[in-house]
RNA sequence: GGCCUCGUGGCGGAGUGGUGACGUAACGGACUGCAAAUCCGUGAACCCGGGUUCGAUUCCCGGCGAGGCCUCCA
């Protein structure tokens, strides 16, 4: 049985045939860190996860190496940084701290490796001065830029041609620049802005270069996978590919590239202004971080979705049903389930199978689901009080005093705390339990 | 304006050229002093108009609607 992928580059589903089935190798974009990752950032992280884990059952745990970079350099750092008041390293390995919290909460594995922009400089630098030499980019003003004319097929990625982007353009274009579509792969930096020494003077990176040095030095100059969220594909990736076939005179970068889909929130776009952005961490205090990866997953990664409060409830509440019986044992994909995500990561699909299961647990350890589902809500609850109220309610249902039984339970819902009964099923035994209501 | 996705029950969401998964919600029942939880069961959908076809939700064309990208946003 084979694994099958959407391929960005030839816009179809294709058998993935890695280059070395003894050693496969992903990259993902990883995020800029400048301020807590919002759940848009999260997608990725998840998706991606989950493609890690079944490649690592298809090929072997040892066989697969996963790079998913932080970028720790960008003009967003620095003005956050100014801002705050701080230093750039403090705001960068504050976010980052911050950042490997949230997506440990979501069960992400951490990836093979997880390079910083800033340790790769010089790799940026002999790629840039490779362009230089053959022709592919230009000094100019104490920039350096990459000439986008002299790469044939610059485009195919995003499906789109120079003339058509020219035509759409609707940015000045800087007078250094020697077609409007050259992009800067390294830029001066004044004395106030984090900068290294170059053969073109002290300067920063631009944004796209980052990638293909740290691809190539963790994967090679040929790798199989690159993934990312759908709006990277331009200009993002398209600039990587070009940086990267042009300085290491390869047709391909890697050879399938694969892009998850936007999310609103609620039905809108998430923004700042609209007041509706939200970050993993304040998700995290509401919500156990497994919900809100199965949240993520229950919609296909290529389709947009709609992130909403009702979801969350569902997905909570399916979570809490399956792992009802205990944590997952098996640790295994069940074969159904593997079917599904053999076909191009099918989560819906994996989850519909799982609903279908004699034991629904199984498959949940593979799929990154521990079952620690517990609320986070509940650390905030005064659970002596509750418990001393439940045992006053038990007492008072022996007693066969309705009304103060009810008023009883009665005060915890006004506490915002929701009882559940049941019955031993041995002894008969009344067994009274409680969550925080939602 | 250019390019690209998508439109399935109340909601979420697979899939398919031939009696439309699954989840959740709703409703009914069991259980319960009454609830909640749990268990059992039921009904409910393929945007609109053409075309191809014996037959289309599925393929083609057009429309309408939603979303994305068009230089630094996952």
């Amino acid at each position: 049985m084979s694994l099958t992928l959407y391929n960005t580059l030839t816009r179809r589903k294709e058998a993935f045939d890695p280059i070395d089935p003894a050693h496969v190798r992903m990259y993902v974009c990883g995020p800029t860190v400048y301020d807590f990752a919002h759940i848009g950032n999260a997608r990725p992280v998840i998706v991606f996860d989950l493609l890690y884990r079944m490649l690592r059952h298809e090929y072997g745990a040892e066989h697969v190496t996963y790079v998913r970079n932080i970028t720790d350099v960008d003009d967003k750092i620095s003005a956050r940084a100014a801002e705050e008041g701080i230093s750039i390293r403090k705001l960068t390995e504050r976010t980052t701290a911050q950042f490997h919290a949230d997506i440990a909460a979501l069960g992400v594995l951490p990836p093979s490796h997880e390079p910083r922009a800033t340790e790769h400089i010089a790799g940026m630098i002999d790629i840039i001065s490779t362009l230089i030499e053959r022709g592919h980019a230009y000094a100019a003003e104490g920039h350096v830029l990459f000439h986008v004319p002299s790469m044939k097929g610059y485009g195919k990625l995003s499906g789109r041609s120079l003339d058509e982007m020219v035509a759409g353009a609707r940015v000045e274009v800087a007078p250094y620049k020697k077609d409007a579509m050259d992009f800067v792969l390294w830029k001066p930096s004044p004395a106030d802005l984090p900068g290294w020494e170059s053969p073109w003077g002290r300067g920063r990176p631009g944004w796209h270069i980052e990638c293909s040095a740290m691809s190539a030095a963790h994967l090679g100059e040929r790798f199989d996978i690159h993934g990312g969220g759908i709006d990277l594909i331009f200009p993002h990736h398209e600039n990587e590919i070009a940086q990267s076939r042009c300085a290491f005179g390869t047709d391909v970068m890697a050879t399938v590239w694969m892009h998850n889909g936007f999310l609103q929130v609620e039905g809108q776009k998430m923004s700042k202004s609209l007041g509706n952005f939200i970050t993993i961490h304040e998700l995290l205090a509401d919500w156990p971080g497994e919900v809100l990866r199965l949240n993520m997953l229950r919609t296909h990664y290529r389709q947009p979705i709609d992130w909403t409060l009702k979801g969350l409830e569902e997905s909570a509440k399916m979570l809490g049903g399956w792992f009802a019986g205990g944590p997952d044992v098996a640790a295994e994909f069940a074969p159904d389930v593997l079917a599904a995500l053999r076909d191009d990561l099918n989560t819906p699909q994996a989850i519909a199978e799982m609903h279908q299961l004699a034991d629904a647990r199984s498959s949940l350890a593979a799929m990154g689901f521990k079952g620690d589902l517990t609320d986070p809500r509940a650390s905030k609850v005064d659970r002596a009080q509750v418990e001393t109220m439940i045992g006053q309610r038990i007492a008072a249902r022996d007693a066969r005093n309705w009304a103060e039984s009810d008023r009883i339970r009665d005060a915890l819902v006004a506490m915002g705390i929701q009882l559940k009964d049941s019955k031993d099923p041995r002894t008969g035994e009344l067994v009274t339990t409680w969550e925080v209501k939602r």
